[in-house]
DNA sequence: CAGGATCCGCTACGATACTG
DNA sequence: CAGTATCGTAGCGGATCCTG
């Protein structure tokens, strides 16, 4: 039998990671993120692909999911902070695996 | 400045990964197939959630990104095995931390 | 048994304009 | 500066039927 189906269960582990990391932008915004706390402002500068909305977007999932933190300073004009939670550090290493896998082996 | 671009460069290693493994199937895939080769079948049977056209066509791009190895046999029936390749085995480890770092993190 | 060929709905993604 | 609001679109995923 070895009929482990743990593979495709709903909620499996692999499952959730792509429900929440699925975005076009996730892993990149993740990565960017993972050089220290950035203002929407750089990031937006550093992602001219794509449109603010997109990005908010994507921050605000990622925010909701508890991968980063949003820090809105009261001042005028607005400042708001997006940064790693302790769960989003924890997943860095990962990404960098990817990345590496991907420079390695996927030069053509 | 530290204006490090790398992050979303169009052909940076992490985005051709999700380009590769975007697929909704394909992570699950190379997860299942890692246990051995296994018969279309067996896929399927493993798969119930989605349709054979659908695991066909993930397959096939699979195979295409030289992921996994389809080996056909000359039999009446037909019997095709598909199995992971050495570039395959080498992103097992990668599945593996994002399946352990989703089972520990997200139980919510 | 292992697929190929169609058709089709949904939603992720994106462009643009406006605001506190 | 850091967003919202609205609308349009492509393409992914899925259902269904057909074949060597």
């Amino acid at each position: 039998m070895t009929n482990n189906t743990k593979f495709h269960l709903p909620d499996c582990g692999l499952t959730k990671v792509q429900q929440i990391l699925g975005g076009k932008w996730k892993l990149l915004l993740l990565w960017y993120l993972s050089e220290g706390p950035r203002r929407f402002g750089e990031i937006r500068r550093c992602f001219p692909e794509t449109t603010e909305a997109m990005l908010t977007k994507q921050l605000r999932e990622l925010e909701q999911d508890k991968l980063i933190h949003r820090e809105v300073f009261k001042v005028v004009p607005p400042r708001v902070e997006y940064s790693l939670t302790d769960l989003g550090l924890k997943f860095f290493p990962i990404i960098q695996a990817m990345n590496n896998w991907g420079e390695d082996n996927l030069k053509d």
